[in-house]
This record gives C-alpha cells, structure tokens and sequence, in this order.
DNA sequence: ACATTATTGGCACTCGTTGCACAAATGCAA
DNA sequence: TTGCATTTGTGCAACGAGTGCCAATAATGT
C-alpha cells in the first residue's frame, strides 16, 4: 500500500540514474504525466479518459506514454514499484529481538507515512485506485510484489522459503489490514491513517481472541 | 474462494428459471462455453486464446459469448456469484453461540468442500486463476463479493455496520487466510483443501501470539 | 399463416496495447 | 564542421476485447 510518485515521499527512493548523457532528451517525465493524467481523471474520470487526451495534454505522442508505463492502469501507481526498496530496507532495520509481526507492523507505519502537505494529494490518489474498478482490478499486481517483501522479510525471520505458508500468511494479512485501514481511512475525512492502522489490528486481535 | 461451475457443486445453486417458453432457443449454455473455453486455455494459454476461437470451439457467434459472460476473465470463475448465496446460508445457520470467527472459518471450510471427483477439475481451474495475471487481477471483483457476505455476517452479528472496521477486517482476513491456503495447496499435489485451512487459521494464531 | 417474443449474431466502432521502422536530438570524436 | 553512436520520440498498422445497434432466426400462441 501506499502509491505514489516518488516526489510524493519523505526520503526519495534510489537515485534514477542521473540522467542521459548522450542521446536525444526525455520529452516528458513520470511527474508529468502522472500530473496532466489526474487532472484529466479528476475532470471526465478515469475510464472515461482515453490514452490519446492524456498524449495529448502532456504534449507527447500516444505511443510514448508506453515508454513510460507499461498501461495506463499503471499512471495512477506511479513509481510504486521503486518505493518498495524502501519498504525492504525499513524491514531490514528493524531491531532483530522484536516480535516479527510486530516488525511488519511498525514497518507497514513506516511505509505510509507522508508528509502533511502531501496528504491531501495521497488521499485523492488512493480514492482514485480503492474506488475505480479496472484499478482495484490492476492493483493486484502491485499488492503482489508489497506482499513478496513482507514474505521475504518473514521467510527470513523464520528461517523458512518465502512460499511457506507462514510467510505467504503474512504478507496476505499484512496486506489485509493495510487495505481494510485505507478503506475505513478514505470513508473518514479526518481520520489519520497511522491510528486507523494501529486500531485495525487491534480489531484483529480482538478478532481471533472474540 | 472457490470458483466453480454450478455443477460441480454438492448442492445446486437457486434454479435458474425453468429456461425460456417462448423465443428462439438459446443456442448453447454455460457449462458447454466453459468446457470449451478450458479446453483451448489448456492447449494454447489464457492469454494467448481469442474469443473468436473460443466461439468457434462452441459453435456461436462471438457477439453471443458476451451475452453469457460480462466479459473473456468471467469464463473461468463461471457461475460463482450464484454460489455466494450458499455461502450466504452456510453463514446464517451457524449457531448463534459460536464465536464470529469460529462461525466464519466453518462457513468457509463448508463452502470450499467439493466432492472428491470433482477435485481435479477444481484445482485446475483455481491454478489457471490463480497463476494467470489477467485472472489474478480480475478474480479482485469476486473477491470483493464474497467478502461483503462475510463482512455482512460479521456486521450483522456484532451489530455494526458492514462498513465498519471489524467487518471489513474480518473479510479482508478470512480472504487473505483463504488465498493463502489455496496457493499452499496449489503447491503440494497431495494436500487436503480443509487441511490447509485449518493450518493457515493456526498459523494466523501464532503469527500474532508469536 | 401471423403476431409475439427471446435469442442470435453480423457489422461497425472505440480503445488499450504492441511491433516495427524511422525520425529527431544530443554528445563525442575526427 | 562533419559524421557517428546513442537514446528517445513517434507515426503506422494491426490485434483483440468490449459495446451499441439492429436485422435475422426460431420458437410459442392465436
């Protein structure tokens, strides 16, 4: 969980290679695009916003959006994918005596915490993919490699293969609680995600114990 | 979880109206579209199969495919929101002195039992869900279904709102328990479906406990 | 036969996506 | 300057899923 363009975070992600040094110049950028593409989602909404308006409003050909993400499913997620090294390293940090569950959760904080001014734009960016379909379809995807970490950072722990059922189980719950948290956060203008977090597992808990 | 064409279920599933007096005769049927739609995902792929092939392995025009199903990645969950109102039942009988996630977990060891013979074709139905991209990030929509009548029950029982944190949770986590045993038992040719679920709630147990 | 009714299925079209070939723009070296 | 290697942009053609529209089809009832 927790999209977004990586400008969007605290500390930035890998450094993207410092730029071409030969070659014909980037005519767009990821930033760019993801910003003419909200606009246009906010306006006429996400399926009903075609490839070629996006091209167009951003100032490119259609097909060079393809060279930027692989679908347009992807836009809304941005550069997902490089934050998870973040996740991984977070994990990693983690103090070796705490409970591993207990590692995973303060990492899943970790993992979604923005900075304040940036908090309005996540929210917009999460209603966005929690709420149109073909997204929440798509999203799977990316929900599958958050998990892979999770399970790795388990298997790790536990001294089991990621694909044991102790590690897969964690990173299914783990994931369970973060989407169950972001759903009740959207539906709460005020609330804040770090207490939804917190109060969600404590839900599951209570849950298990009844 | 569990997809299923209505006839591999133990109990059919509400009658489906007693087929249509008047008008042309429909020209073919689910189960026949299903059959030949798994026999060519079988030879050349998911992905890789057209629907125009796929209406021509069942004799119809592609135009009448879509009238049986929404759409190409419906085919293989078949008719599983019919089985939903099962486990809708399933989950009103239970005793009202059983604890919510005892209720839960019975309900969903119940609606993912299958006769033994139909067993083979189960799994290989679930493993081209389960492992086909396409699938994985469609099946999201029948997740979401079976999950509301879980968060339903849960609601219903606490007395909340199926919005509510400990209803959403408790379908989000017998989800996650639920996807997770699939995959172990997708792994191991020789596993028992209620074993595995019995082991991935015991495992949840003692992932919190730790 | 004829009206009614429900289903079929062809046709045209939109849109996402991909492969391919080539143009454009830049740095570097001769 | 000129030419080349390099990198990115982009038009074009094509494919496949999905949809709206509507005429054709095949059964029932009168």
């Amino acid at each position: 969980m927790s999209p977004f363009s990586v400008s969007d975070r605290l500390r930035p992600v890998s450094s993207p290679a410092p730029a071409s040094p030969r070659g014909r110049p980037e005519a767009t950028s990821h930033t760019a695009i993801e910003q003419a593409a909200f606009r246009l989602f906010a306006r006429r909404g996400f399926s009903a916003t075609t490839l070629e308006e996006i091209a167009a409003e951003v100032g490119v050909g259609k097909r060079t959006l393809f060279r930027y993400y692989p679908s347009k499913n992807d836009i809304p997620w941005g550069q997902f994918q490089r934050t998870l090294d973040d996740l991984r390293a977070t994990l990693a940090a983690m103090p070796a005596d705490l409970p591993v569950h207990e590692a995973v959760h303060r990492a899943v904080l970790e993992f979604n915490r923005f900075p304040p001014d940036a908090e309005p734009g996540h929210r917009d960016r999460m209603r966005l993919i929690l709420t149109t379909p073909e997204l929440q379809a798509h999203s799977v995807h990316q929900y599958a490699a958050w998990r892979g970490v999770i399970a790795e950072f388990v298997a790790r722990r536990r001294g089991c293969a990621p694909t044991d059922v102790a590690a897969r189980l964690a990173g299914h719950v783990s994931l369970a609680l973060a989407i169950t948290a972001y759903e009740v956060w959207l539906d709460d203008e005020a609330a804040d995600l770090a207490e939804v977090l917190g109060r969600t597992l404590g839900e599951l808990e209570r849950y298990l114990a009844e």
